[in-house]
Order: structure tokens, then C-alpha cells, then sequence
RNA sequence: UGGGGCGUAGCCAAGUGGUAAGGCAGCGGAUUUUGAUUCCGCGAUGCGGAGGUUCGAAUCCUCCCGCCCCAGCCA
């Protein structure tokens, strides 16, 4: 509860804009959160739809679904239920409210025949690289398409003929009558609509024009009584146009738009075009896997929902472009994990110790604490042999002064078990070692001296008899440097240790029945859950994100 | 060189004329049966720069510098 809190969102300008204009008597809000359907949200998404949807909660209003599906070429029914998964995923629920902007294609195309009536919009035959070539650039104004003052009549009559799909994809499109001299770009005679002889997911074969970006958006919001269109930085100088078409179009409501600058992460790409790249040359497994930003990639991580909202409130909103610290995003994980996710003890790379004062043959079952940081939690019992494995990290034959953990002769404790001396060290031939021979003290059992003598350490282990194997899968950032793709090309800046399969881990018994997306911490190791791939005599587990670890810290300063 | 934006600590980010919030990271220290958690302490005489207005400027004005977006029949 008190991660939901601490994650409350705070002021921004947006809230303000609000607030006025509830103030000044708008007396509703009304929202959307518009993706297209040309592949899966990431984190960078999950900004959007908290502010979509957040706002709209606080204030009272609606916050609409719409799926921005005016491009057949690109979009597939298997985004569209992919996006709704997620965002229902991410917490938050539409309702009834969920639209498409190709609804409204009947409406939208007699908006153009309205404009087209009035003068504003024209039926252009240049081909998109005379277009290009006419539209100027940069610094020089454009020039007036020699098809720009076409009467109405014949307007009209090719606007529906290309509607008949009497002609073949891009011979013409249909563009607003502007200003081809304009600064901005997106006013020098926009098209409005192109012909595509192409299949659409919603629609099929009905269509052989669809509207552009600019032409449906504004109006979708308008006829669904959006009130708020907020959307992100680079539609700044669109906002004229929207602005423009919403003026001229006998529309049932002006909608008005705001801009916020998109959420970035350090190490990471967030950007459709990079991350279908990296799906469609198979440098990771798909849209989920992992390694990658897309929230169903978080999710199979085991990387909570509230800990993505609690991120994105901390990054907060505003309209300076920024790269948030990745770490920042860590935090929220560990922060909320801390407190909800019951522990477990397993050894990622096993180290077999042996008691030799324990009796052969004998074993008992030793109480251990499920959630510190959580009473109702409860405890569990765990089984406790001869035999058992710990971190071969967790040893060292000649250790440095700073190093407290086991060695020969000193004695450590075995969390919720027993003080343990080493006493001698096995190795093979080739001089690695296999195997540690320790004592234990009966009068430790649990952890605890009994003449109240200390130790230094304290490790997690397994019963070698009781642990069942397990693949552990360590995932690293997906990018070896903070900024991919600065030097020109990202995938140049692929990590190519993103992925460490451990196969030799040895988990502790209960694991076995872990389900996937339900987060676990391994003690001294980090926050878990495990996979999808994970079977019963293949357990898998993804590590979600390590603990905080100084003393690597001190080693690598060292 | 056209148009539109943005510049507050390593990274986010409050602040809207009254004398620089908070978080992350980092660094100390305390506690600790997770080298975790928790707790305590430390950072901008300074808000891209230079002038100016004012009793007083991160906030207002002028000029300059830097960065981002726009030349898809993508969104």
C-alpha cells in the first residue's frame, strides 16, 4: 500500500492545464490512449497510458481505447490484442470505451468531401516524388501543385472515384488546401488521404483510401468528446494542423492537444521501429523476450505492474526532453519486491559442502522465515542434511582482509541453520575445488549461538538431497552502452552478455511449484520468478533484478 | 540559414519576483541471521551564458550559446 502511495503522481503541467480548465467551468475530462496496431507497448507506452488514464481517474473523466488503425499496410489483429492485454496488465481499464478510428472511416471521408465543398482540400496527381520535390525544404518555401485549383466538381468526382478504387495505390491523394510557403512543414498542403489497396484488419476490403494521422486524429477525438489530447513532443508542430482541420470540419466538439516529452531509458531502446528490428532479425527471442522493454517482456520478467507505475510517477512529466537512469527503474522494483516477495534459498552456482560431524543418513527440518519484511507472511521448513551446496562465490581458499564469508577454519552461518566450520578442501586434479569438509556446532541450530559468540557471515545453501536442479537465466541490460545507437548504429551497441544461462542450479524444494510472473527472491541473490518455458522436470526462473550488492561494489573498486 | 520546442546537481524533477523541494545514483556512519532492507548524515553562494529592470531575479526584458523535433502518400 505504502509503494502505491509513495508513488502517488505529483503536480505536472498537464494536472495544471486541468485544473484551470475545470476551474474556468470545463466540466468534464475526457481522455485517450491511442496506439497503433503495429506491435507491442514498452515502457515508454506505460507513460502514456498513466497519464491517459491516471488523469482521467483523478479528475472524474473517461479515458478512451483507440487504436489508431489507418495504416492496413502495417497493422495486425495480433497487436491489437496484445495492447489490450497489456494495458489491462498495467492496471488500468477502458470500459466500454474501447474505439477504433477506422469506426469512423465513413464519417471522417464525408468530412473530406466537406472540405473538399469548401474549398479546403484538393485531389492531387503528383506522384510522391514530384510532391516531395514541389514541397520545398528546410529553408525554401514550397510550390503550388499544378492540380491545386481543380474545380470543386472534379474534386469531388475523383475523390469518389478513388473511394471506388478506380485507381491503382498512390496515384493520387487527396490534400488540405494550406499554405505551401508555411514555416511549418506539416501546413504546406498535408495529405489527408492516399490510396492503399490493401486489407485491413477491421474493415477488409470495404476501403481503398484511408485517412493519414492527421487527418484522423483530431477528428476521432472530437467525435468522441476527447477534451484532453495529449500526446508527445515531436506532434508539436502538428498541433496547428489539428487545430486547423477541427476549425474547418463541422465537428461535434474541440478537442485540444497537449504535448509532453516521451519517457527514455538509459541502456535501453524505446522505439517500435528498433525493437521490431531486433524481433525480426532474431536478436532476441520475440516481443517478450526478457531482455527487452515491452511490458510483456517486463511481465514475463516478473517485473510487477505497480512497480512500473510507481517508476513512471517518479520520472514524472514534463516537456524537456530527458534519458531517465535505469537505476531509477530498479529502485521501484526492489522497492516494492522487498516488501511482497517471499524468499527462497537457491544456489546459482553450486559448491558441495560436507559435514562430517553430521550423523550419515540423518536430516531434519529447519523453521525459516518466508518475508521479513512481512509477518503474515509465516514461515516455512526446509530440509537440512549432510550434503548440501552452496555459492562457490561464497568461498574463498586465500581471502583478501575485506572478504567475510566462508574460508578454511573460519566459521560462518547457514541461514536459519547452523554455525559451520571449514576445515578442508577437496579438490580434483586439474587443482579446482569440488568440495568443502566443514564441522557444524549442534548448539547453533536455527542461527543462533548459544554462548553468544558471532560470526561474520551469513550464506544460503540447499540440501543436496533434497534440491532439485534448475536453469537460472541472468539477464543483463540488453545495451553495453547508456546511449545505443549514439555511435550510429544500435545494433553495434548489442551486450552481448544481455543473457547467462546457469544450468547447474540446485533450488530449494518448494521451487518447484513456483508459477510464472509471481516474483520470489532468492536470499543474498536478487528478485526471481519463473519462466514460462519452466516445466517440472525443467524448472526455469528469470532473474528479475539483483539486490543491491556492495560488495561487489568493493570488489571492483578494488 | 525557415518553423516549433527545451536548457535547475551525475540522472529525473519541483519552483511562476522574496532569497534553490523531493527522488535515483554516489559517499560516510548505525543497525542487521540476506555484504539486502531500514535508519542517520553529506551535494547547486547556484538555476546554459552575458547584460538589464527591481529593495530583491531560476522566475521579468535583451542578446548570445547549446540540444531536440519537422522536408512519409508512417504514427
Amino acid at each position: 500500500m505504502t509503494h502505491e502511495t509513495a508513488g502517488a503522481p505529483g503536480r505536472d503541467f498537464i494536472r495544471d492545464i486541468i485544473e484551470s480548465d475545470m476551474a474556468a467551468g470545463k466540466s468534464q475530462v475526457v481522455t485517450r490512449f491511442p496506439p497503433e496496431p503495429n506491435g507491442y507497448l514498452h515502457i515508454g507506452h506505460a507513460k502514456a497510458i498513466q497519464i491517459n488514464f491516471g488523469v482521467a481517474r483523478q479528475y472524474g473523466g473517461r479515458c478512451h481505447l483507440r487504436f489508431d488503425d489507418t495504416n492496413p499496410t502495417k497493422e495486425e489483429q495480433e497487436y491489437i490484442d496484445a495492447i489490450k492485454r497489456d494495458v489491462h496488465w498495467l492496471g488500468f481499464d477502458w470500459g466500454p470505451h474501447l474505439y477504433y478510428a477506422s469506426d469512423y472511416f465513413e464519417q471522417l471521408y464525408e468530412w473530406a468531401e466537406h472540405l473538399i465543398r469548401t474549398g479546403k482540400a484538393y485531389v492531387d496527381d503528383l506522384g510522391a516524388e514530384e510532391m516531395r520535390a514541389m514541397r520545398g525544404n528546410l529553408t525554401e518555401p514550397g510550390r503550388d501543385s499544378p492540380y491545386r485549383d481543380r474545380s470543386v466538381a472534379e474534386n469531388l468526382d475523383l475523390f469518389r472515384r478513388m473511394r471506388a478504387g478506380e485507381f491503382p495505390s498512390g496515384a493520387r491523394v487527396l490534400r488540405a488546401r494550406i499554405d505551401m510557403a508555411s514555416g511549418n512543414m506539416n501546413l504546406r498542403d498535408p495529405v489527408l488521404y492516399r490510396i492503399l489497396h490493401a486489407e485491413h484488419p477491421r474493415t477488409g476490403s470495404k476501403w481503398y483510401i484511408y485517412p493519414t494521422y492527421d487527418f484522423a486524429h483530431g477528428q476521432s477525438d472530437a467525435i468522441e468528446g476527447v477534451t484532453h489530447s495529449l500526446c508527445s513532443l515531436e506532434f508539436e508542430d502538428h498541433r496547428p494542423l489539428y487545430n486547423w482541420l477541427i476549425e474547418h470540419l463541422p465537428v461535434p466538439s474541440r478537442p485540444r492537444q497537449y504535448e509532453f516529452a516521451r519517457l527514455n531509458l538509459s541502456y535501453t531502446v524505446l522505439s517500435k521501429r528498433f525493437l521490431t528490428e531486433l524481433v525480426r532479425q532474431g536478436r532476441v527471442s520475440g516481443w517478450d523476450d526478457p531482455r527487452m522493454p515491452t511490458l510483456a517482456a517486463l511481465r514475463r520478467r516478473g517485473v510487477p505492474p505497480a512497480a512500473i507505475r510507481d517508476f513512471v510517477n517518479r520520472a514524472g512529466i514534463a516537456r524537456a526532453n530527458s534519458v531517465v537512469d535505469i537505476a531509477m527503474f530498479e529502485h521501484s522494483i526492489r522497492e516494492l519486491l522487498n516488501k511482497t516477495a517471499p524468499r527462497r534459498m537457491a544456489v546459482l552456482r553450486p559448491l558441495k559442502l560436507v559435514i562430517e560431524n553430521y550423523p550419515a543418513g540423518a536430516g531434519e527440518e529447519l523453521e525459516a522465515v518466508n518475508n521479513p519484511e512481512d509477518p503474515a507472511a509465516g514461515t516455512r521448513r526446509i530440509a537440512f542434511g549432510r550434503e548440501l551446496y552452496v555459492e562457490q562465490d561464497d568461498f574463498m581458499e586465500d581471502p583478501p582482509k575485506n572478504f567475510y564469508r566462508l574460508s578454511p577454519g573460519r566459521e560462518v552461518r547457514l541461514r536459519y541453520a547452523y554455525f559451520v566450520t571449514c576445515r578442508d578442501v577437496v579438490k580434483n586434479s586439474a587443482g579446482e575445488i569440488t568440495e568443502l569438509i566443514c564441522t557444524y556446532d549442534p548448539l547453533t541450530r536455527g542461527g543462533n549461538a548459544s554462548d553468544g559468540r558471532k560470526v561474520r557471515a551469513t550464506l544460503h545453501w540447499v540440501s543436496a538431497a533434497h534440491a532439485p536442479r534448475a536453469e537460472i537465466r541472468l539477464y543483463n541490460p540488453l545495451f553495453a552502452r547508456p546511449d545505443p545507437g549514439a555511435g550510429g548504429d544500435f545494433m553495434a551497441d548489442l551486450n552481448p552478455h544481455s543473457l547467462e544461462r546457469l544450468t547447474g542450479a540446485r533450488v530449494e524444494a518448494a521451487l518447484a511449484t513456483a508459477i510464472p510472473e509471481e516474483p520470489i527472491q532468492f536470499e543474498r541473490q536478487g528478485y526471481f520468478c519463473a519462466d514460462v518455458d519452466s516445466a517440472p522436470d525443467h524448472l526455469v526462473f528469470n532473474r528479475t533484478v539483483g539486490l543491491r550488492d556492495s560488495w561487489a561494489k568493493v570488489q571492483g573498486a578494488g
